[in-house]
RNA sequence: CGGGGUGUGGCGCAGUUGGCUAGCGCGCGUCGUUUGGGACGAUGAGGCCGGAGGUUCGAGUCCUCUCACCCCGACCA
């Protein structure tokens, strides 16, 4: 890609209202555009990133077995009064009346919707386990939107739903999740790690957390950093300082963000809804349910948060926009045409590179670098023969010759 | 939803007790000189001051209402 053509531009500054770091920074390098309190639009770049994210998690939900649908946004309140959350989600849920007089809601979240559906499937204990994911928008009319990207009114999320003939099995694939999970955030760069949570609105049985921690976050985690212990402190019977309730070492308080949950739902959603199977025994049962989120948008903030410095976004390797960021200061015909036939070949080579074409000064061209983020960044110029390979993350550069780029960005990839 | 703050060219801001033609920086256009950490000079375009109403000879400045955004708190599948 192009810069001169790459739609959005870096700016120097922003205002001073937007105290977040991922909204300032992801404002500043041309990532997304604020439309409203909590609403976001993601440009070129932006979507860039958003999309590698995405297919991370899709491949992960496609490796323990999710089979991927895509749910409606516009949901009628018949549907929710089958669970009675319509008026419980009342204070979250935009909710309005059409032209014919029905009543309508945007999707907050997609239990019912989704059990509805495999309802219409289900029969047998033969149709189970199943399992079912959507990438898609969510819509919550939070009542402070904040933070960014960390929380929105209107954001992506991935939600997987689980469905089982017993408990045992729900057990067997929530930890099978758990596992996924962290092979997720692991993948995406993020130091994440599991906690004990209270289910909140969604379920009254157990569930986990996945925090990451940063001084951006909303919630507190009481942790202990001799063994995995971790419980979100909403429900944590110890405090900072206490002992360890599994090694009795002292514990501690961080603010993370939680990146992921993953719930057992239990029957709480087949009860309402009335969705079951006959089992071995030929006796009508309740279907067991789990249910497993990420959000996409609040990922990408959080590892803004995680991974940045003065001069801008630092993306991990799996996330940046592009692999190469290919600064071109050549100013000579010759070295400029070789700056081109070298970016026509990282693109034969199958490396995905931005080339500032620019006509501007370099310390520019740096800046914009440093702000965007792209984990490496190769600088070509009259001053010798060789390109710099400078990573962006601490800065350190090398020079190496032209025709080993390819093996060198390559070799920091894999 | 409670408390606090802010809305002025594309972006960031200034504008005193109301006063004349609304300024500055960045960005943008043109010309020239530049080119290793956001270059410089010249020149030019671009705003009716979030919106509505009111007070006044006169409102960006005062009053009322309203919309939006940000921060703290409460809330948070």
């Amino acid at each position: 890609m192009l810069q001169s053509k790459l739609f959005g531009k870096t700016r120097k500054d922003i205002s001073q209202d937007e105290k977040s770091v991922n909204a300032e920074l992801l404002t500043r390098a041309g990532f997304i555009s604020k439309q409203m309190a909590g609403v976001y639009s993601y440009l070129p770049l932006g979507l860039k990133t958003y999309r590698k994210v995405e297919q991370i998690i899709r491949e992960e939900m496609d490796e323990i077995g999710g089979q991927e649908v895509l749910l409606p946004t516009l949901q009628a309140k018949s549907l929710w009064d089958q669970t009675g959350r319509w008026e419980e989600l009342e204070p979250i849920m935009y909710q309005f009346t059409d032209h014919h007089g029905t009543k309508i809601g945007l999707g907050a979240t997609h239990e019912e919707v989704i059990t509805d559906i495999v309802k219409q499937y289900v029969n047998s204990y033969k149709d189970l386990p199943i399992y079912l994911y959507q990438i898609q928008n969510k819509f919550r009319d939070e009542k402070r939107a904040k933070s960014g990207l960390l929380r929105g009114r209107e954001f992506v999320m991935k939600d997987l739903y689980s469905f089982h003939d017993s408990e045992e099995d729900l057990n067997k694939y929530y930890k099978i999740t758990h596992q996924a999970y962290l092979k997720v955030f692991k993948r995406l760069g993020l130091e994440a790690f599991s906690v004990e949570a209270s289910g909140g609105a969604m379920s009254k049985h157990n569930s986990h957390e996945f925090m990451v921690k940063t001084e951006a976050g909303e919630d507190i985690t009481i942790l202990c950093n001799s063994c995995a212990w971790a419980q979100n402190k909403e429900i944590a019977n110890v405090k900072a300082g206490d002992k360890c309730p599994d090694c009795g070492k002292k514990v501690e308080e961080a603010k993370t963000v939680e990146a992921g949950n993953i719930f057992h739902l239990g029957n709480t959603y087949s009860k309402g809804m009335d969705l079951k199977f006959t089992d071995k025994d030929g006796k009508q049962k309740e279907v067991i349910m789990g249910s497993y989120g990420i959000g996409l948008g609040r990922v990408m903030g959080t590892i803004v948060e995680a991974s940045h410095d003065k001069d801008g976004i630092i993306w991990t390797k799996t996330t940046t926009p592009y692999q190469v960021h290919l600064l071109n200061l050549a100013k000579s015909d010759k070295r400029k045409k070789e700056a081109n036939k070298f970016y026509m070949s990282l693109k034969e080579a199958d490396i995905d590179v931005l080339h500032d074409d620019r006509d501007i000064s370099f310390g520019k061209k740096l800046k914009d670098a440093d702000l965007i983020g792209i984990c490496l960044q190769i600088i070509i110029s009259d001053k010798q023969e060789e390109i710099e390979f400078k990573i962006r993350a601490d800065k350190t550069t090398s020079l190496i010759s032209i025709k080993n780029v390819i093996d060198e960005v390559k070799k920091y990839y894999s």
